[in-house]
DNA sequence: TGTTAGCACTCGCTGTTGTTGAGTGCTAAC
DNA sequence: GTTAGCACTCAACAACAGCGAGTGCTAACA
């Protein structure tokens, strides 16, 4: 692959990014100057197609790039380390609506999928973090009727999970306070990852020994909120689903309906958004692992905390996609997130 | 208007509601037996058309009933008052969806919000209670970090809120303590509409003088938690808006654009939900304040707890929707959905 | 050997035209 | 008041021609 091909298959790329529509030979060489002519360009294009970089829709069509055509674009892209584009200008912007917002890490994450959005004009989606991720912080549990409580449970970085527990029995105040305080004394900065069946085996036989008192709250505290439900808490933030709309491949509604379908199935965003656990993170068309998305490519990033992993933000669109835009706009939003993040759990 | 008339246009409805397809004169008299022949149901849908009743695509097309049309038929299904369709078979799948889900009013709202979409194949919307007719229960502080607070707000029907608070100065357990034991106490089954901003200054002016401290997290939990946030913290759950795909009047993309912008927007979600406060509510086509969605039906319902309405669920379909059915499916969801949450509150 | 001009060919797209058929309104007879 | 008959309308569909952007191939050129 020498560097006329390369800078071919760039320009057609780009070309095709731009006007949707397949780019030929001639309309390449009036636009671009190669310093050769169409014919040869023709024969560039020719041998790029037999490489596997392009497709042809029709005999008489031009040429659009394929995954395998995309993916070279977008490494190149990548390693060139440049910036692609520039979002620095909207920081401001972007900071203030966040320092607005609830510190609530939920209402940052709808605010920066509706970001996402706004600026790429593109879906977008958030992953609230993964529990498992998280250390615990603080268990409260508040008796609520004779037979309810609420059990709050505070984890860092502002999570905050509450869940409505019915006993069979009738729990004192009393009960509940030793059983809080024993497990907070416990689980004291565990991350939730660690609290597992093993260890509350173990704490269970411990709070009998100590208070001679078991409970069964003390088993739906494992079940229902501290124990492997991380995925079910996981929330997923979506927005600017209608700019799928504006995109021609997605013309054809039954194209879209598959795509629509499947960002209604929230196990489903989970996994396009969890391919892998890169950085930064773009899968493009068939490489992705869910077929209703291989007209699509994802580009996602995760957020942190204080340098711990904690969720993905990304950007969802055809497979021609503003690439350089997309990953510039989603790595800048994950960095700033990260930023406020870790600075308002200080 | 007499009889004949109206058979005519419920044939019309039923038929264009069944087909998508403009309606003859033929057709009718083919399918239905008025005892007349087409000429005559031909003068009687030129009549109805005078009256509004009818509208014709073109001059050589079949009619299709208008909104007033729409209207009329739907007046008529709710005074006949007999069952529109039956869905008790489906009593025991729905509450058993209902009864393994977690006790909390989101999980059941989001499942509802699903049911609704799969037994209807239309785009449905769920609103979680209005916080304002909800009667305090609890309010606890914890406190995270030196500056940070946890609140959490317990109200009845199990809806539990909690929100960070950063105070500009360190707060001590024991005052946190005593605020929100003062609180719980004067507080305790006020509904929030009555909690306002007099209130408050009232509680603020008596918590002084009693403890001789004040202190800045008392405003925080008014302006951010207790206060006026309930239209903040009403949550929107919809599902099935790619069933809007199916429907042949939004195959141009335009159209279903418009709709599905305006489903992302949850302002304008929560004002097409809450038209009026009927117990049951159908906004017909144009009858809908909110232009976007004047090629829309809805049908909602509150729910409530215990007699007191808390909060609406409803389907979104095209004008020519299947009224019949889905009032009743909504009327039947709305029913169990508030019996679940007024037995679970007890 | 690589590059280029020329040329025949392909094929989707667009616009025209004709046909079909479901539907209408009107009129006159029942 | 009802109906049969009839002329008329008009969207939808299919067939067809012309256009034009694009290709691959060949032969000539540097």
């Amino acid at each position: 692959m020498d560097d006329r091909k390369w800078m071919i298959l760039e320009a057609i790329v780009r070309e095709y990014i731009l006007t949707a529509e397949p780019v030929g030979s001639r309309t390449l060489s009036r636009r671009y100057d190669f310093g050769v002519s169409a014919a040869t360009i023709r024969n560039e294009m020719s041998d790029l197609e037999d490489l596997g970089f392009l497709e042809q829709p029709h005999t008489s069509a031009g040429r659009i790039p394929s995954d395998k055509g995309y993916r070279t674009f977008v490494n190149s892209l990548l390693e060139s380390g440049r910036k692609l584009n520039d979002f620095t200008t909207i920081t401001q912007e972007v900071t203030s609506i966040y320092t607005s917002k609830t510190n609530q890490i939920h209402g940052l994450l709808e605010e920066t999928t509706k970001m996402l959005s706004k600026y790429s004009h593109y879906t977008s989606i958030s992953m609230s973090p993964d529990i498992q991720q998280t250390i615990f912080q603080h268990l409260q549990l508040i008796p609520l009727s004779s037979k309810q409580v609420v059990a709050i449970l505070v984890t860092d970085s502002g999570i905050v999970h509450n869940q409505i527990l019915t006993t069979p029995v009738t729990m004192d105040r009393k009960e509940l306070g030793q059983i809080s305080e024993f497990l907070n004394e416990k689980l004291q900065g565990k991350t939730m990852q660690e609290i597992d069946s093993n260890l509350m085996r173990e704490l269970e036989a411990d709070l009998i020994s100590r208070y001679n008192t078991l409970s069964d709250i003390f088993r739906m505290l494992y079940t229902d909120l501290l124990g492997d439900v991380s995925r079910k808490l996981q929330q997923v933030f979506l927005d600017g689903t209608s700019y799928m709309m504006d995109q021609p491949e997605f013309a054809d509604i039954n194209k879209l309906k598959t795509v629509m379908s499947a960002l209604e199935q929230r196990e489903l965003l989970y996994n396009i958004l969890n391919q892998n656990d890169q950085d930064m993170q773009i899968t493009i068309g068939q490489e992705n692992s869910q077929k209703e998305m291989q007209n699509c490519s994802i580009v996602s990033a995760t957020y942190s905390v204080k340098g711990r992993p904690m969720g993905r933000i990304g950007i969802l669109g055809p497979t021609r996609m503003e690439y350089g835009k997309v990953i510039s706009l989603v790595q800048f939003v994950a960095n700033i997130l990260s930023k406020i993040l870790s600075e308002q759990d200080e």
